[in-house]
DNA sequence: CTTGACCCTATAGCGGCTTCAGGGTGCATA
DNA sequence: TATGCACCCTGAAGCCGCTATAGGGTCAAG
């Protein structure tokens, strides 16, 4: 399988792959004649794991850990859960942070419709307290 | 006024002072016989500005239209407002993906308590299905 | 034999800072 | 006066997670 199947099949950018082989997070595979790198089932594997992982908002660190906790499959899962906490974490704080803003930016606009600048709301808001 | 001392009155790094100057987005100010930076008012109020919009969520690029729309008084402030809009939508995008995405984590913690890598619920749903 | 889709490497760029290396300044205290 | 220490300076590199660009090589179909 050439760089491109693999790409396609993991909804993956080719030049992120390369990226992921430069990162060690992808195992170097292969080259044909040509020097196309040339993948296997196991590359398949391993690059949907990282993917899964980046998409459910784990940090390539995280995913790093991850890939190698995954190996020993008799060892306890608390590290992963652990991992998987803080990230759960992190999304709280990004998610009220987020929703404070939201809240603070559409209260701006509502009460501003079709004014000027001298008394945009917005701009007010943004503008330090005039020194009179 | 020196840079630590405006750094202090805005919450800012002196760093990141620096940086607006050298973006343009803070006037480059006077400076003493030891070369050191003196700020007046007009930085602290443009200061105070930037910061304000970023902790807003504003992009530089949008804090650069908002400081040159903010000087001109008697104009609509229209602009200033889809700019705004604009922010609040992107904002609406990350909280959908930041809650799909938590839903999802916790789904997967919940239902996995202490048990081993081999049947992790985390690990299950990262892993590509085993080829048997 | 040419076209065009694909592949290669190496390097730089994105936003929004932060950090580092290697200095200079300015004021208080011993 | 010397010394310590907090503060300031510049320029360049580093952070994350890719993305893009330049300048080529490979390969199969028509
Ligand atoms: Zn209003
Ligand atoms: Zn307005
Ligand atoms: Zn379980
Ligand atoms: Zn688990």
């Amino acid at each position: 399988m050439k760089i491109g199947d693999l790409a396609r099949l993991t909804n993956t950018r080719v030049e992120t792959i390369r990226f992921y082989e430069k990162e060690e997070l992808l195992p170097a595979p292969g080259r044909n004649k040509g020097n196309y790198r040339i993948y296997e089932q196991a590359h398949l594997n391993r690059l949907s794991f990282i993917r899964r992982s980046r998409d459910l908002g784990f940090t390539l660190e995280q995913v790093r850990k991850l890939l190698k906790l995954a190996d020993d499959r008799a060892a306890p899962c608390t590290e992963v859960d652990s991992i998987t906490a803080a990230n759960i974490a992190e999304i709280d704080r990004k998610l009220a942070d987020l929703g404070a803003l939201r809240t603070e930016l559409v209260r701006k606009l509502e009460c501003c419709r079709g004014s000027t600048i001298a008394d945009c709301r917005i701009i007010e808001a943004l503008a330090p307290a005039p020194s009179k």
